[in-house]
DNA sequence: GTAGGTGCAAACCTTTTGCAGCATG
DNA sequence: CATGCTGCAAAAGGTTTGCACCTAC
């Protein structure tokens, strides 16, 4: 694996911030867990841990459904990949690789999920835990509602 | 069922405001529903569907699984219960009938919650909402971390 | 060479659904 | 007495696990 078929960017140097730290943990290097990072660095969106195989497939197929979960869970915990869940029940994942922190507003008609951030809003987190003598590892604010459009094509009927 | 072998107190008049509203919405009131209800409205804590089916089943052992979870979809709806999700997949419900509304930070090594208000936060919420014309049906804001007493065992070590 | 990682398939867990019978309004 | 609700069991998702084989270090 040593040649790159085709010029990646960004998403490789950051690739290799995750290798190393991953590697100071520890953790194997492997193919699929380099395919994986990438796939997963490389994608804008907020992804199931199924379209995340979806993707990886396409360039080896033979990746397994397991291994896809395997090293999510690796990611998770080593802070690279955030879950979040739909508010459904379902769980989607973002890279944090680069990203700001953010919050999400998640739209009950289309389900499109919005990205926002008030520092107001994370100021007042810090406080109100430390009020109480909690220690914050992360959070996750989300509203669910309906979006702008979803509105106006509601009002239209 | 006219009968009442022990006393409830409150949660029984807030029981007969869900029904009402419920039989208003077009909706039959079963016996397994006023249990379901009841069950629901007496416990203090953050249940899943399966631990409220263990404590329906106390009372009436043949209540079914399907019934719950179908009885705590229409409650979600009706705005009597809220679900939240743990952070880890799995999901967990509240009354909030009687509750104001509140924030949750769980913390991550006794798995308890905390309930938590902020005026402000709430405030900021909305502005964000408003701002990009998107709007609130529900939030969840959950801050997931250590609690004191956990810092402070951890801290002995 | 030996942990640790992978793929496969089966197991798991939570939630939903089809259906026949039952109880409510 | 008609429709909605219930119980059961099976199905459906999504995620985890046991095991034999493989591979990075």
């Amino acid at each position: 694996m040593g040649t790159h078929p085709e010029p990646v960017g960004k998403s490789e140097n950051e690739a290799s911030v995750v290798e190393d730290a991953l590697r100071k943990s520890g953790f194997r290097w492997t193919n699929q867990r380099a395919l994986i990072v990438q796939e997963a660095l490389a994608t804008h969106v907020h992804f199931t841990a199924d379209e995340l195989l979806d993707l990886c497939r396409e360039k080896d197929p033979k990746v397994s459904r397991a291994t896809v979960y395997r090293t999510l869970s690796v990611l998770e915990d080593a802070g690279f990949v955030e879950g979040l869940d739909t508010g459904d029940g379902g769980r989607r994942f973002e890279h944090v690789l680069g990203h700001d922190h953010h919050d999400h507003m998640v739209c009950l008609m289309c389900e499109k999920i919005i990205e926002f951030r008030d520092d107001e809003l994370e100021r007042r987190q810090e406080l109100a835990a430390k009020r109480i003598g909690f220690s914050i590892a992360r959070h996750s604010l989300h509203l669910y509602g309906t979006c702008k459009q979803c509105l106006r094509e509601q009002r239209k009927k």
